[in-house]
DNA sequence: GCGCGTGCGGTAAGCGCTTACCAAACGGGA
DNA sequence: TCCCGTTTGGTAAGCGCTTACCGCACGCGC
């Protein structure tokens, strides 16, 4: 009775059924269009669902069903910084790339009537398997943003229900599905050696253990290197995809003396955004005195002033992409180890030093309405 | 065999049992801490749980626990306009405050073990109450941003399970979280009026059900009025709380020859961000011609030129406070009916036509790191 | 007119957990 | 030494669904 006067005790497929004067199965094969009951029957099952307002209940379902149409994804949040502004800031700052990423999967798993179950992992929480495991158990399966789980960890838990990347190599027992960093930060490279004649580069960096991290420095180191041009590193240059570690990173070298390259890759459109405001604080031009880039043409790059020179990840189809591959998994055991890459695309704007376009931005679809 | 060859055939408690040579009850109370099992049986389990790899399956706990521990939190995007450049352009740009909202809730969530079930409705799908169904009975209460479902279809549901609005009044089974929207929208009419002497103004509105929307607009049209200045209103400034919906109505207002307001407070920072933006193409100076508010204070608000003036809201705080709620209200059924206002602060930057502040803006923690 | 096939509804057996209840074993006081 | 209180482990009964299986009633062909 503690129960009683607050409410919340909903009817149950029982109910359903005595209310229509039928079994429960005959409750649960209208509700499921199986077996395609007689009209009467029918009619007196919806009759009682709506009187009652009756829904399944999940988990019930997905005990019997064997299948919670529940995927879980996980992403990995930079580490608060506390601050006398606030414990948040880092976080905010950061928030949107796997957002949009997850806003991919989630359209794609609607229209599977599937839901996400998301959970966020601090950097550099190594407990973090402990909320990954238990996430796994309350889905059909699970995406993993950047690189969450050791190679161990990823294998064991692979085993016991089907798991997607969305950076790092496929597994036997997982896929992967990634933008084309390589391609990318190659197009961007020329384009900064060849086209603008630059000769010293740095790459800001992002998450030291983030497989796209490393495969766009990689990228990129090979082919300033290859160009005869100049790469400046050094442990300074370590970010963590946020726009306050750009900052950070700019403020430090320049209060260390530092002299700052010709031109700043960084390892994605959020660090880029620190980096153009620290330099624009102190006075550096911007793309005049240091050019700046990203990766991944979030929102925002487009509004920036300067506007962000960038490399375009097909945001939102990473997502899907990622769903339809787990999606199948789920289905039926089959294509893992699959790994599949979407091309990625230079995207010139101000801040790598290219004249600002005349064109209207994209997202602006005034002259379509009239 | 079919499932076999694919694995993914997770260990149950049976097979912890047998491996460990107890019983499933005494496996279930090792691992859950119920009753002190002795050393010898604890270890025992413990062992064969590492050696098996066990994860509980949540369906199954959460069917006898009756206790899911997960909450489902529904919000709503703006509709898909499809362009020329591609179908998820409204979104993308409108996606930063339920985001930050919900990354609040999963803070707090995270702290009672608690998971996050996501679900986006589109603005004006009306079977949108399918979706937020379905979702109820895969949770132990709901959040929900914004309005979504009719006052009938809410009291319906809020019979069955807890929920928690974002928006909007709190009713008999229900609770709300909010911002001080009217307290805010006065301080920012205020300024408009009294520190800058502006006369003519609008407000740009937000969807037309929404309660933010409604409160808002509601109170800067009464302090503008009762200050004898010009309030201009009109079909043409609907907007749909997106960047596109902002860059629309400007657009719309210049092609059909109106004259524009001195001043222009906007629904949310995004539609700002897009009014900004259009004025920006028109060659229509900010604040100079026309002054531009927002409301949320989203992260990117002080990286736009010029930077924007907007309401803050305690946005992580909101979405923290309305799980803490649910959770009061999961854990008993108690505290329904309560309504939550949390402070709004005016933040005076430079689009309301304040000079640019010459202090550091609180990202940017530079200063504190050495 | 009878036998059998077909199509529907009902009964009951799980799905993988938690936990009430019972049995057994052990220790201490009389 | 016996009895009872105290622990701890096991057995089994659900939690609310889905579905295999069975039985029944009908319709057809002979």
């Amino acid at each position: 009775m503690d129960q009683v006067d607050t409410g919340h005790i909903p009817p149950t497929i029982y109910d359903v059924a005595r209310v229509a004067g039928v079994s429960i199965a005959s409750v649960s094969r209208v509700l499921n269009g199986r077996r395609n009951p007689l009209p009467d029957t029918r009619e007196r099952v919806l009759q009682a669902v709506a009187e009652l307002g009756f829904i399944p209940d999940g988990a019930a379902r997905a005990l019997s069903a064997r299948l919670k149409e529940v995927i879980g994804v996980v992403i990995r949040r930079p580490s608060v910084t506390v601050t006398d502004a606030g414990v948040f800031e880092d976080e905010e700052e950061s928030l949107q790339f796997p957002d949009l990423i997850n806003r991919g999967i989630e359209v794609a798993a609607q229209r599977r009537d599937y839901n996400l179950l998301v959970c966020s992992v601090d950097v550099d929480d190594h407990d973090d398997s402990r909320r990954i495991f238990a996430l796994a158990r309350k889905s059909d399966g699970l995406i993993l943003h950047d690189q969450l789980l050791g190679p161990g960890q990823l294998d064991r838990l692979s085993q016991q229900i089907p798991i997607v990347t969305l950076a790092g190599p496929a597994t036997r027992s997982t896929s992967n599905v990634d933008g084309d960093n390589a391609g990318g930060m190659r197009d961007l490279a020329r384009h900064l050696i060849q086209d603008h004649g630059y000769r010293t580069f740095a790459y800001l960096r992002g998450h030291a253990d983030s497989p796209n991290n490393l495969a766009r420095r990689g990228a990129f180191e090979a082919e300033v290197t290859a160009a005869g041009a100049t790469f400046v590193d050094g442990p300074q240059w370590q970010g963590n995809y946020s726009a306050a570690g750009g900052t950070r990173v700019i403020d430090r070298l320049l209060a260390d003396g530092h002299a700052l390259p010709r031109a700043i890759a960084c390892a994605n459109d959020q660090s880029a955004l620190g980096v153009v405001y620290a330099l624009g604080q102190r006075g550096i031009d911007v793309p005049g005195d240091v050019a700046v880039t990203g990766f991944d043409d979030i929102p925002v790059a487009r509004h920036l002033r300067p506007q962000l020179t960038t490399v375009r990840q097909p945001i939102q189809e990473l997502g899907a992409t990622a769903f339809e591959i787990l999606y199948s998994m789920i289905g039926n055991g089959e294509a893992s180890g699959r790994d599949i890459v979407l091309p990625t695309r230079l995207i010139r704007r101000e801040s790598c030093g290219c004249p600002p376009e005349k064109t209207t931005p994209a997202w602006r679809p005034a002259q379509r309405e009239m």
